[in-house]
DNA sequence: AAGCGTTGTTCCGCAGTATATATAACGCAA
DNA sequence: TTGCGTTATATATACTGCGGAACAACGCTT
């Protein structure tokens, strides 16, 4: 016999803009996180779940929307390759982190905000 | 000769979600506002450039997923029916508008420390 | 009774996107 | 020199969401 509302609440995610052109969200960043970790976009794109050239096409483009690169990459040698984060992208990823922590508080705030308005 | 970084910046927006499920976003909202302006789905759907179909997917999922119903609909009548906010909707609305100012405060906040963290 | 403009509902086609596939280039190691 | 696994790139294929067309129902007005 509910004559209650659901319960509210909001989500929000965010994006670093370069510019007016989108740079990265939650998702790249992740996918940086995992080019750190594994040394490797192939296998970075195998462990997200998504195809290689998704992967390649969002690097790409961070690289050239930024004035800097975020990633290098390696053709060649023993390994086959592989790329590395440079200290830019490791930078980006620690003040996505930092930005991320003050998000939640702000959200957690709106939740709260909402909920007092609609009783 | 440009070594600098394009200029930095956050975007972001919100949802309110009814328990796990997207209630509403920037769209649905401006839906909603032009539904109470025009009195009709159809009349409100032909301003925004949407499909009436969409619109009127919207409005059905915002009534199914939240306890009370945002928009009453009256089918047949002289001007052929139309649609109506109900308070539940007036209020929601207007939430949504309060949330937003937060919201943009917090993101020039954001946009400002990102730029600080970057340099 | 007929007309009108809206709500309500179904169905098909299309376009844009993502995925899969194929292939070249690269450079180190064995 | 051959093999390997990666980056890099082009092409073809599959998918999925969205729009538009089409049609019934409704109820007030004339």
């Amino acid at each position: 016999m509910p004559e209650t509302l659901a319960r509210l609440a909001v989500r929000s995610q965010f994006w670093l803009m370069a510019g007016d052109e989108s740079l990265a969200g939650p998702g790249r960043i992740e996918l940086l996180r995992t080019i750190d970790e594994t040394g490797s976009i192939r296998q970075a794109a195998l462990r997200m779940g998504m195809s290689y050239r998704a992967a390649w096409d969002a690097v790409d483009a961070m690289n050239r929307r930024l004035g800097c690169d975020l990633v290098t990459r390696l053709t060649g040698g023993r390994s086959g390759g592989g790329a590395r984060l440079t200290e830019c992208g490791q930078r980006l990823i620690a003040a996505y982190a930092r930005l991320e922590q003050d998000h939640q508080r702000h959200l957690a705030r709106l939740s709260a905000k909402l909920q007092k308005l609609m009783g």
